[in-house]
DNA sequence: GGCATTCTTCACGGAATCTTGACGGATCCT
DNA sequence: AGGATCCGTCAAGATTCCGTGAAGAATGCC
C-alpha cells in the first residue's frame, strides 16, 4: 500500500516508517501539517496516518481541510496521545475514520490499516462505527470506548440496521419492514426495543448517539458539537 | 532472535542478557514495567521474557496489556519465584505462552524460547489456539493449558469448525450445514455435542471461551476482561 | 461372528432469555 | 391549548437454551 504519514516525532515517525517499509508497504512521510497536506492533496494514497498534535497545522483542522476543501475520501487513521472522549469526537467530527491511542503496537497499526482499506475500498467493512460506538458484524461485539456491551438479538439487529444507515434517518415503517417483513407486530414492539438499546448504548454515557426525529423515525450520528 | 527482557534484578539480568548474546541473539532490556511495556508495544520483538514482581507494573498486568490493548500476541515467557498453581494459572490467565521457576538454568530459558518461537511460528497451519487452548490438526491433540483433553470425534469436528472460525459467531444452522451436509439430525443433536464439548473444554476451566448467542448461533473466544 | 465399548441420536422437564402487548405519563408540533 | 407522537415500565406469553438419561447405531476387540 501507498501510505502517507504525518508525524512530528522524528523518532516515532522512523519506527512507523520502518516497520511498515519492513512489511511492503511504500510510505511517505511529513514532519509538520502544511507539507502533510499539501503531499495528501497533491497524491493519492490508501490511507494517511495522521498525528494530533503537529506545528504548523494541527491534525483536527488538516483532516477537516482534506474533507470539506480537497473533497478527499481518503481514509485516515488518528493517532492521539491522550485516550480523551473530547479527542475521540473531536476526531470523527472532523472526519477521521479510526484513531490509535499512543503507545500502540506496529501490529495493531498495521492491521487497523488494511481494515480501513478494505472497509474503504468495495464490501462492507466487518466493523461499523459511529462516534465512539462500534459493532464487529462478524463477532457481534459490540463496544463503546473502552466498554463492551451486551445486548438481546432483536436490539442488536435494530442497532445493525441503523449503523449501517448512518448518518441518514430511516423512517419507522422502513425499519419495522427491514426487522419483519410485511407483518410487524401491532403494538409497536419497536418502540421497546429502541428503549433497550438506548439503554445500554447510550444511557450510560454523556454523549448520546440515538437521536429521535419527531414525526418521521430514528438516526444514529455523532451529535454537532455544541 | 531479537528479545525483550524485563527484569528488574540487575544482577540476573545482566547475567541473562550476556549468556543470550553470546548465542547470537539480540537483547534489549527493561528495570521495570513502564518502560518494558513501552519497548514492548513499540518495537517487534520475537520473544519477551517477564519477570512477576517488578516495580510499577507488576508482569500480570504489563501482559494482560500486551494481549488486550496493544493488540499484541508476541510470545511472553514468564519467570517466577515460586512455584505455586496460582502463579501458573494467572499467567496463563493474563496470555503468557509458558513459564520458568526461578532458579532456572540458561540453556533450558534459551531451549524454551526457541520452543516458544517455533511454535508461535508453525502454528498458522497446523496449530488451532485460542486463548490457551489449542487443537493440533494433523495429531488431533486438544490441549487447554497443560492438560491434555480428550474428545469424541463430533465434539472434535464442532471443535474445529468453531476454532477456525474464531472469533466469528457461527448460526446454529450453519454450524449443521457444516457438519451434516444439507440434511441434519432431526432433533438438534448439536447442542447435546456441545454439552459435551463444554463438559471437557470449559467446565473444569474457570474462564469460559465458549459462548451462547442467544437466538444466533455459537463462538468460540477469550472473553473481555471483565 | 459375537461381545463390549463408545459414540450418536432422540426425548423430556425445567430454567433462562427474549418478545410482545398494554398502560399512564411526558413531550413535541400546530 | 389540544392532539398526536413518543417514552418508561412491567408482566404475561413465546421462544430458545440447557442438563440429563436412555435407546439405537457404529466401532473395535477377541
Amino acid at each position: 500500500m501507498h501510505l502517507l504519514l504525518i508525524e512530528d516525532n522524528q523518532d516515532l515517525a522512523a519506527n512507523i516508517c520502518e516497520h511498515l517499509e519492513a512489511r511492503g508497504h511504500v510510505m511517505d512521510a511529513a514532519g509538520d501539517g502544511v507539507t502533510g497536506l499539501h503531499l495528501a492533496v497533491v497524491n493519492t494514497y490508501d490511507a494517511i496516518i495522521l498525528d494530533i498534535g503537529l506545528p504548523g497545522m494541527d491534525g483536527f483542522t488538516l483532516c477537516r481541510k482534506l474533507r470539506e476543501e480537497a473533497h478527499s475520501r481518503v481514509p485516515v487513521l488518528m493517532l492521539t496521545a491522550r485516550d480523551t472522549l473530547q479527542d475521540k469526537l473531536g476526531g470523527f467530527g472532523v472526519g477521521a475514520d479510526d484513531y490509535l491511542v499512543k503507545p500502540f503496537a506496529l501490529q495493531e497499526l498495521e492491521a487497523r490499516l488494511q481494515a480501513l482499506v478494505r472497509r474503504g475500498k468495495g464490501g462492507d467493512g466487518v466493523v461499523l462505527r459511529v462516534g465512539d460506538l462500534s459493532v464487529n458484524v462478524d463477532t457481534l461485539q459490540v463496544r463503546r470506548g473502552e466498554a463492551t456491551l451486551a445486548l438481546p438479538p432483536t436490539a442488536l439487529k435494530l442497532l445493525i440496521l441503523l449503523m449501517r444507515a448512518s448518518p441518514r434517518v430511516l423512517p419507522r415503517r422502513e425499519i419495522e419492514m427491514a426487522m419483519w417483513g410485511d407483518l410487524p407486530p401491532e403494538s409497536d414492539a419497536l418502540r421497546t426495543h429502541l428503549h433497550a438499546l438506548r439503554a445500554v448504548v447510550d444511557k450510560p454515557f454523556p454523549v448520546k448517539l440515538l437521536h429521535t426525529m419527531h414525526g418521521i423515525g430514528y438516526q444514529i450520528r455523532v451529535p454537532d458539537a455544541a
